[in-house]
DNA sequence: ACATAATGCGAATATGTATTCGCATTCAAT
DNA sequence: ATTGAATGCGAATACATATTCGCATTATGT
C-alpha cells in the first residue's frame, strides 16, 4: 500500500476499492477487471486508487489478504476435531470447501482458476497450515502407535486433489456428475487414503 | 484456419507457426506470447500468420489439437493393461503423467496452469476417455462380480487430482517434497481408492 | 479564520499488442 | 513467356488499459 489512509473517509475509500475489486472480478472475470471499472464501481476516481495502491496488483494483493483472513476465520470456527471418525471429519471439511467455492457468487472460483497469476501464497499457506495442524492433532489422538511420516506429502496431495477437482467440476458444470456424489466420493478417497498406515519398509 | 495452405511452402509456414507458438509459450509464458514474437520465431511476418489463422486464438487452438494428438498417441503406446495388479498399472500411468508434464521444457505445464483460458476440451476429452476405457476394461477383467457404478465420477476425481497435484508440485518446486515420493503417494491414494468396491447401499 | 496537509479528481499520457491492407514476390498452369 | 492465383510482407491502424500529474476539494490543528 503506497500511502496509509489516515482520515476516516480515506479508510472507507480503501475498503470500497477492495470490495469493488472483488465485485468486478466476480462479475466480469479477472481478465476484464480494469482499474477504471473498479474505480467506477467503488464510486471513486482512478487517481484516488493510486493514492493508496502502488498498482493494480497491489489492490488485488490486498483483496487476497482479506480473503485469506476470512478463510482462516471460517476454518477456526469449524469444529472439525470434534468429529468422532475420520470420515465424518473429512466430509465436513469437504463440505466447507464446497461452501467456500460456491460463496460470494463465484469470486473464489474465479480466483482459484487463475491461481497461477495471483499472489495466492497467503491463502494456500493458510489452508495447508490449518489442515496440517488438524492432521497432526488427529493422528496424535487416534493413531498414536504409528509413526506418522509423510504427513506433509499427504496433506499436500489431499488439499490439491480436493480443491482442483471441485473447481473443475464447478467450472465445466456438466450435469453428468452431481455435486453431492462428487463430495461423497472425494470423502471416500481422502478418508481411505489418510487412514492408510504409512509404509514400514525403510527402503526410501 | 482461415485459408487452406495449398503449396508446399505455405504448409511449412503453417507448421513453423504452430511450432513457434509452442516455443514462445514455453519460453515466455502464455501472458507474454504475442503474435509479433511468434511470427519472429517462425521466421515469418505477422501478415502471413493471418493468412492462415483467423486470429491468435486460432493459432493456439491448432497447437492444442496437435498436442492432443501427441498425448493420445503416447497413451496408446503405453501397455497399461498388461500390468498384473492395479498398483503397477496406476504407477505407470502416473509416471507417464509426470513425463508428459516435464517434457517439452515446461510447455505442458504452462498450458495446464492456464487451462481455464485455453481450449482444453480436446485434450481433456482425450485423457478422460482413455482412462475411462482403461478403467472399464480393468474392472471387467478383474472385478467381474461387482457392478461398477460411479466409474465416471471416480475417473473424473482421479484424473483431476493427479493432474493438478502434479502441476502444483512442479510449479512451486519447493524442495520439501520429492517428485518420486509424490508419485508413490499419489499411486497409493489412487490405487486404494479405485480398488474400493462401490457402495452397496442403494440409498442414493 | 487561517494555514497546511490530506484527500480526491479525471483528462491526458504512455504503452503494449492484435489485426489490417496495399503492395511485392513466388508459384503453377498454359 | 505470360498471366492469374497464391503467398508473403511489415508499416500503419485501432484499440484497450495502466498510470500520471496538475489542479480542486476537504479535513485538521491552532
Amino acid at each position: 500500500m503506497r500511502k496509509r489512509p489516515q482520515q476516516q473517509r480515506s479508510r472507507e475509500l480503501v475498503k470500497a476499492l477492495i470490495d469493488a475489486t472483488a465485485k468486478v472480478i466476480q462479475q466480469q472475470g479477472l481478465d476484464n477487471t480494469t482499474t477504471a471499472r473498479i474505480a467506477e464501481v467503488a464510486g471513486v476516481s482512478v487517481g484516488s486508487l493510486y493514492q493508496y495502491f502502488g498498482d493494480k496488483d497491489g489492490l488485488i494483493e490486498a483483496l487476497m489478504e482479506s480473503l485469506a483472513d476470512d478463510i482462516g476465520a471460517g476454518l477456526k470456527r469449524l469444529p472439525l476435531l470434534d468429529n468422532v471418525d475420520m470420515n465424518a471429519m473429512i466430509s465436513s471439511a469437504i463440505q466447507f470447501g464446497f461452501a467456500v467455492l460456491n460463496s460470494r457468487d463465484g469470486l473464489y472460483l474465479e480466483l482459484v482458476r487463475n491461481w497461477h497469476r495471483l499472489p495466492t501464497d497467503r491463502v494456500v499457506d493458510t489452508l495447508q497450515q490449518h489442515f496440517m495442524d488438524l492432521a497432526r492433532l488427529y493422528f496424535l489422538r487416534h493413531y498414536r502407535d504409528y509413526p506418522i511420516r509423510n504427513l506433509e506429502v499427504r496433506v499436500f496431495i489431499v488439499t490439491n486433489s480436493v480443491l482442483f477437482t471441485m473447481v473443475r467440476h464447478i467450472s465445466q458444470n456438466n450435469g453428468l456428475i452431481r455435486e453431492d456424489d462428487l463430495a461423497n466420493e472425494l470423502t471416500r478417497m481422502v478418508a481411505g487414503y489418510m487412514a492408510t498406515p504409512p509404509d514400514h519398509q525403510g527402503t526410501r
